[in-house]
DNA sequence: AACTTAGGCAACCGCTTTAAA
DNA sequence: CTTTAAAGCGGTTGCCTAAGT
C-alpha cells in the first residue's frame, strides 16, 4: 500500500548511518519484492533470526541489516496477526498507552500478533485523533485544556505530537520512565509479540503509587495500593517486577481489574 | 472527469543501549 | 576501562489510495 520512496540509494551509507568508504555493491531500498521477501524467510527458517548486519550478505540480498529486520519483525514473521485491530485490542493499547506512553514494543509485547509498527500507526492515525475527539490528550490521556481551537492541530499528519500540550504538572506516562531505556532493556528488550514477556520492566517502571496517580489514572493508584503500594513498602520509588507485571497483565483482562478495583475500593471505603 | 486533499501505512533514519573485543 | 559492533526503538518520511470538490 504505502510506499517509500525509489531506490533513491544513498550510496554510501551503511545501515547505520555511517559512511563507508568502499562502495559495495549499492544497497537496495524502498518496498520489498515477493522475491526478497522469499529470499528472507527461507534464510530465516534456516539460520534463524539474528546477525541482522550480516544477514543479507549471508541471504544474498541486497539490503541493509536494518531493513531486513525491519521486514522481518513487522511483515515476515509466521506469527504476525493479520487484519483490523479489533475492539477488544483497540481498548488495551489505549490502556497500555496510558500506563507506558509510546513504548510501542512494550505495547505491542502484549498484544500477541500485533508489531509495534502497526501500533505505532494505528495510534497516530486512529486512538489519538478519537482521543482529541473525547477531548482527551493523546499523550497523557487528561482532558484538554478547554481552550477553544485546541484540537483542531492533529488533522494534519504529524504524527509523533498530534498535540501541543503544555508542560503539565503530573509527570505524564512517557516521562514517568527513565528516559530512553526504552529501547534497550536486557538482551533484547523487545518484547516480542507472543512471548508475553515484559523482561525487566518493572525495572524501566520506576513508579510509585503517587506517580501513578500523577499521570490521573486512578485504577492504576488503586492497583498500586492494593499491591501494597510501590512506593512505602519498597522504601524506594519501585515498581516490584512481578507486581507491575502483574498489573500489565490485570490491564488485558478488564474483569480482574475491575475485581481488583473493587476491591481496593471496598478496602478504602470507596475511592473516586 | 479531472484535480486536490487527507488518511493510512511500510519503510527509513537517527539515536540509545548492550555486548563483545 | 575504553572502543567498536550489533541490535533495537521511537520518530519521521513519503508513496499510494480514497474521498471530496
Amino acid at each position: 500500500m504505502a510506499r517509500r520512496k525509489p531506490p533513491a540509494q544513498h550510496g554510501a551509507r551503511s545501515e547505520d548511518g555511517q559512511a563507508q568508504s568502499t562502495a559495495p555493491p549499492p544497497l537496495k531500498r524502498g518496498p520489498w519484492t515477493a522475491e526478497e521477501d522469499e529470499v528472507l524467510v527461507r534464510f530465516v527458517a534456516r539460520e534463524g533470526e539474528g546477525r541482522w548486519r550480516t544477514l543479507p550478505r549471508r541471504a544474498g540480498l541486497l539490503r541493509c541489516g536494518k531493513s531486513c529486520r525491519l521486514r522481518w519483525m513487522n511483515y515476515l514473521r509466521p506469527d504476525i496477526k493479520r487484519g483490523p485491530i479489533a475492539e477488544d485490542e483497540e481498548d488495551l493499547i489505549l490502556r497500555l498507552h496510558r500506563v507506558l506512553g509510546n513504548r510501542w514494543s512494550l505495547i505491542a509485547g502484549r498484544l500477541p500478533g500485533r508489531t509495534d509498527n502497526e501500533i505505532k500507526n494505528y495510534w497516530n492515525s486512529h486512538l489519538s485523533k478519537k482521543l482529541i475527539a473525547q477531548g482527551l490528550d493523546p499523550r497523557t490521556h487528561m482532558p484538554l485544556a478547554a481552550a477553544p481551537g485546541k484540537t483542531a492541530a492533529a488533522t494534519h499528519k504529524t504524527t509523533a505530537a498530534p498535540v501541543v500540550v503544555p508542560p503539565q504538572p503530573p509527570p505524564p506516562p512517557g516521562p514517568v520512565l527513565p528516559t530512553s531505556s526504552a529501547a534497550g532493556t536486557g538482551s533484547d528488550g523487545h518484547d516480542n509479540p507472543g512471548d508475553g514477556g515484559n523482561d525487566d520492566l518493572a525495572a524501566t517502571m520506576s513508579v510509585d503509587a503517587d506517580g501513578f496517580e500523577g499521570f490521573g489514572d486512578q485504577l492504576l493508584a488503586d492497583y498500586a495500593a492494593s499491591r501494597g503500594g510501590f512506593e512505602d513498602v519498597m522504601g524506594c520509588p519501585m515498581v516490584d517486577d512481578d507486581t507491575f507485571t502483574s498489573f500489565l497483565d490485570s490491564l488485558m483482562n478488564e474483569r480482574q481489574l475491575a475485581a481488583d478495583h473493587k476491591g481496593v475500593m471496598n478496602d478504602q471505603g470507596g475511592a473516586i
